[in-house]
DNA sequence: CTGAAAGCGCTAACAG
DNA sequence: CTGTTAGCGCTTTCAG
């Protein structure tokens, strides 16, 4: 159990005092020495070193961080580290930083404004250095102009602020994604965007738009198997029925072909079905989906180096995936 | 770009000697009153909580857990966050913990012993109070005993650690996997293993086992899709071929009907297929996925009560959930 | 090349 | 009910 009620201050820990005292030299000169410094050398050095090894020492990163005003952490805040979109960004995002010698906080916080802006206050109170929003907004609270170069945007642009943002073209690989089902010979393409009033879904609306023209409304998802699902059940209902829909993201394609095999349509031969982001699981659904891939591991490699070297973060490239769910209509 | 060359102490942020002086009042009645303390009432609580207010101040939580040496937050050690069981089980933590005004640091340490061990010094160093290990081992150089009571294990018993373990009971959930298959009519029954030398790899291995009866080998993978397919493939080459395969997990549950569909097998006609954890994927497969459930949420939930009240961690509840990936053999 | 001393921002005796 | 003071463990001037 944690934090019994009595506290014992310094509770055993070996802390710089035992080192300097073993090795016979000042708490400045052990400080010195573990920071790399040219003025310890010598026999000096081998007996800090000796005494480091011989305690197991390791710095207190608090006291250091009290004192440096830095605390070699970084927070991620997303919706939901269940999807594997975001989880791969926060492993591109872990290995940069951790190569760079920082630790990564991160913040799963359900859409909830409250929570977002609670641990966001994290970096007003010195426990990380930077944060890295996938939430496509600004935590309440939070003035990103007094915090610039501390906040990075991920994957959504965070409209109305001034941020550096990681991102991909999101219009022109939605017009990408819909111009391959054109070039197979789809007409009546149906589109299952992301939630209303989300920066991606406009994007990529804007794709499909440009690409299948007229004025077709879109059915509105939320991003999850099961909106997709219940997104592709309406369009089934349209008639004429699309022959082809592209999905403002995969975990929506999944439920999209789930919903049409349960209405016993055929994919693709009876529709073709396109997603985003290229997860894992996408290369595994039956059949297996076409997709534009995201470099997820790049945006979180992008992200830290913005943050720590003040890099601005390019736009970086798509792919567009080909697997079986789209081909000709009416095969 | 953090930490700029010229680092300076303070940068500006209000500190608590400025509430104090826009209250009229001393730091240590600042620091009562914001620590709820029924010595500051009235007026004086009132001025203090419209300096708090006015300057949108938070508390420095580097120099208060340096002073109360501790740091509200966890540390979770796992194999990989893209691996959905593992994020989901993240999630239950971060919502405890958050509850309990804890923050969730997240290593996922891609199996690296090395970058395990960095990792857990953060514990020895004062950046975070507790431990929650989904790795399956104690990273080296930790000294677990005397670290009682802030490790826990979660979802894979640590052998030879006296540690508080939160799973459910592997070899019994397997066994029900196995039988289900059994009373279906299945008798040549294949199992498809996670990697070799890993507890939850034997646990379910001695559940099937007890299951089927004799000594067929097993096929291991290490629990991605990709190693589920390929023992999938190895697995159709013996003759008799089996009609049922159980899965250690969902995702080699995954790889696993896209190689025998690939082999022009029909699950579950040909084969039928279980898995292990019921990931969310699980449901939306081709055909829906037959698998035990795993409450991850509830290990979350778990392991953070473990660790901040001192509760012993219970075994679990499993769930089989019954769908289409399963049924009468040759049917 | 090394040490003494100040101080990062906070909390908790201890006095009053 | 409130203030003074010491100190958490570290880094960094400033002296020597």
């Amino acid at each position: 159990m944690i934090s019994p009620k009595s506290i014992e201050p310094a509770a055993g820990r070996t802390r710089m005092e035992d080192i300097a005292r073993l090795a016979g030299v000042s708490v400045s000169t052990v400080s010195r020495a573990l920071a790399g410094s040219p003025r310890v050398t010598g026999d000096t050095k081998e007996r800090i070193e000796a005494a480091v090894r011989q305690t197991g020492y390791v710095v207190n990163q608090v006291a250091q961080g009290l004192r440096l005003q830095r605390s070699r952490q970084l927070l991620v805040l997303l919706p939901t580290i269940a999807n594997p979109f975001f989880a791969e960004v926060v492993q591109g995002i872990e290995e940069a930083a951790g190569a760079a010698g920082y630790g990564v906080l991160v913040g799963s916080t359900e859409g909830d404004p409250a929570r977002e802006a609670v641990l966001a206050r994290q970096l007003l109170t010195g426990v990380v250095d930077g944060l890295v929003l996938l939430t496509g907004r600004i935590p309440t609270g939070l003035d990103v102009g007094a915090l610039a170069g501390q906040v990075v945007a991920v994957s959504e642009t965070i409209e109305g602020a001034d941020l550096p943002t990681v991102s991909i073209d999101n219009t022109a690989a939605a017009l990408d994604a819909v111009n391959h089902l054109i070039a197979l010979g789809h007409r009546r393409i149906a589109h299952i965007a992301g939630p209303p009033r989300n920066v991606l879904t406009a994007q990529r609306i804007a794709g499909w738009r440009a690409a299948v023209g007229g004025e077709i409304a879109p059915v509105f998802g939320d991003f999850t198997m099961t909106s997709g699902e219940a997104a592709m059940a309406s369009l089934l209902a349209r008639s004429p029925r699309p022959t082809a829909v592209f999905c403002a993201n995969d975990e929506m394609a999944i439920g999209a072909i789930k919903a049409a095999r349960d209405a016993g349509l055929r994919v693709p031969e009876d529709l073709a079905v396109i997603g985003f982001d290229d997860i894992s699981f996408a290369a595994f659904t039956y059949p297996p989906l076409t997709t534009i891939r995201q470099p997820r591991r790049s945006f979180g490699a992008a992200a830290v180096a913005a943050l720590l070297d003040g890099h601005p973060p390019p736009n970086l490239a798509y792919t567009l995936i080909t697997r079986a769910s789209t081909a000709r209509p009416g095969l």
